[in-house]
RNA sequence: GCCGCUAUCGUCCAGGGGACUAGGACGCCGCCCUCUCAUGGCGGAAACCCGGGUUCGAAUCCCGGUAGCGGUACCA
């Protein structure tokens, strides 16, 4: 499974981060040694303890047996790629990023009933726009079937499955005369669907990088389903086959997969057992804590924006995404909270991951998004404000707006009116043009009306002129000038508003206040 | 039911036997700056789930309880 150079690194400047990433790394290579797992060799211990020891134990520069690190991301297109499937991508691409490995993406469209190409596209959409690009695929699992027959046959033939026409009723029966911790064990049939064939002795430990060692006992496992009647494979034997297929070095997962990874390390022993994928060491795991909505519950629509493709029409930049996204579950171990998309590409490390799971919190993505857009040139602020507004011309608005508006949505009801008019607020009418704010506005706009400069500086002499010789305060100008202007009690800066309005619009814009009585 | 994971401010992340009067960030409150809204600065309130045990010493290790979550599909 080597180079097929499929698509094209989507994003110019994540390949900038991960050039960058690796000259910083220099020859310092500290890595795990992956697929400790094979032999079971006992790292034991505590999770911290296993961890460390692993690092020290790994293979030094050169050693042979070394695989360069190979993660994937797997998402099944039942749907858009809500925020904690893009958390799962996030942190597979900041793993290989970091480590110089390689990321292969994969569909897992097995499941016939809710798969459709057009959640495909969503998927491949929502990773183009959070700019995270990968090495290889996309795979569509569907389009390996023969091989997983082939392998299904294997295990077959090699006494590892068998056929059966169990029902799910017949497990629970089963159950309820062995013992409700007693798992099912089928009689081999004539046909029926393939269940994997599961010992009743010892246990199945899944070595995982986040967690420790999590021991399964067999005897507690049911003979999972690998295949249906018609020969179509299930999901836990197609992703066992596929990583080993793929090489794949690191399982990098939400923990709802953490109960699978038994049925699917067994799957792998057995494959390996009939001779299936070569030499290849299985691979290590670590399972991500889930990612919950504001309220602790399982993330759905009611909680705003749940999709990447709701993030993206709400505003967000990608980089404070994905910036945001890494602080959940993961923390750079100093504090820092504000990241770009190198930092985080050198400073990633799966040690680092938290074990809890995790809450949403939108009000901090949008505290995070405002610090990201401060950062940007004005040049490019301005490029994905027009992007986002599909209006041109915004540079100026752009640039005196930047401090006061958290996402790209913000800046139209923000500054909008500068460009297509004031608006209707009769609130801000009653309030401020009155008898008195129109009086003050006749001054103004005979101190503007002066011929001369009009940039901010002059515009701000001119305005506090007014403000001198009438001996008001300063709201008592501004913002009887901010509703004529904008039609509302909100807007960027005031001298800044009139700069960029020029003279002639500032003038009509007053005169139309003005004049009706 | 059974199997498994998890448990520090409202939220996220630190702290992993003594340096903890538990640190940082968001949010919240107050003050300063200020033409609105923001930004920025300063200050404040705010947490170790409960119970045992180990230890001279426990937020930290162990056990139990409780709670939350995941799995228990011819879904993924």
């Amino acid at each position: 499974m080597g180079g097929v150079p499929l698509p094209p690194r989507r994003v110019p400047r994540s390949r900038r981060g991960r050039a960058g990433a690796r000259a910083a790394r220099g020859s310092r290579s500290k890595r795990r040694s992956p697929g400790r797992l094979g032999g079971g060799s006992g790292v034991g211990a505590a999770r911290r303890q296993d961890l460390a020891s692993a690092r020290v134990s790994g293979p030094c520069r050169g050693n042979a047996g070394r695989r360069t690190v190979r993660v994937r991301f797997a998402p099944s297109p039942t749907g858009a790629l809500h925020i904690g499937g893009a958390r799962t991508a996030l942190f597979n691409w900041l793993l290989a990023r970091h480590e110089g490995g390689e990321l292969v993406l994969r569909i897992e469209d097995t499941d016939r009933e809710r798969s459709t190409p057009e959640n495909v596209e969503q998927i491949l959409d929502a990773l183009g726009w959070l700019e995270l690009d990968w090495d290889e695929g996309p795979i569509l699992q569907t389009e390996r079937s023969e091989r997983h027959a082939q392998a299904l046959g294997a295990l077959l033939s090699g006494g590892h499955a068998y056929l059966s026409n169990a029902t799910a009723e017949d497990v629970k029966a089963y159950k309820e005369l062995h013992g409700a911790d007693r798992g099912f064990r089928g009689e081999p049939e004539a046909g029926g669907a393939v269940r994997l064939r599961v010992p009743d002795e010892g246990a199945t430990v899944v070595h995982d990088l986040i967690r420790g060692e999590t021991s399964f006992e067999n005897v507690h496992l049911d003979d999972p389903v690998i295949a249906r009647a018609d020969g179509s494979v299930l999901y836990n034997f197609a992703v066992a086959i596929d990583d080993l297929d793929a090489g794949i070095t690191h399982v990098v997962r939400g923990e709802d997969h953490l109960s699978n990874t038994p049925k699917q390390l067994l799957v792998l022993e057995a494959a390996k057992a009939v001779g299936l994928g070569g030499e290849a060491a299985l691979p290590v795991y670590a399972h991500l804590p889930l990612l919950h909505g504001p309220d602790g519950k399982k993330l759905s629509k009611r909680h705003g924006a749940a999709s990447v493709q709701e993030l993206r029409d709400a505003g967000y930049l990608p980089e404070a995404v994905r910036n945001y996204l890494a602080l959940l579950g993961w923390g750079a171990g100093d504090d820092t909270t504000v990241l770009s998309t190198e930092e985080l590409v050198q400073r990633f490390d799966l040690e680092r991951v938290s074990r809890n799971p995790a809450r949403f919190d939108e009000v901090k993505l949008r505290w995070l998004n405002g610090v990201h857009i401060r950062s940007l040139s004005v040049p490019e602020l301005t490029r994905r404000l027009e992007a986002f507004t599909g209006r041109q011309g915004l540079e100026g608005a752009a640039r005196i707006s930047q401090e006061k508006i958290h996402t790209l949505a913000d800046f139209w009801p923000l500054a909008g009116s500068l460009f297509d008019g004031p608006v209707d607020d009769p609130t801000a009418r009653e309030r401020w043009l009155g008898a008195d704010g129109r009086a003050v506005l006749a001054d103004v706009r005979e101190a503007l009306a002066q011929e001369g400069g009009f940039d901010e500086s002059a515009v701000q002499e001119r305005l506090q002129d007014v403000l001198q010789r009438r001996g008001l305060k300063p709201r008592e100008v501004y913002q009887p000038l901010r509703v004529a202007l904008t039609g509302s009690t909100v807007s960027p800066g005031m001298f800044e508003s009139v700069a960029l309005l020029g003279r002639e619009e500032t003038l009509r814009r007053i005169d139309r206040v003005l004049a009706d009585a």
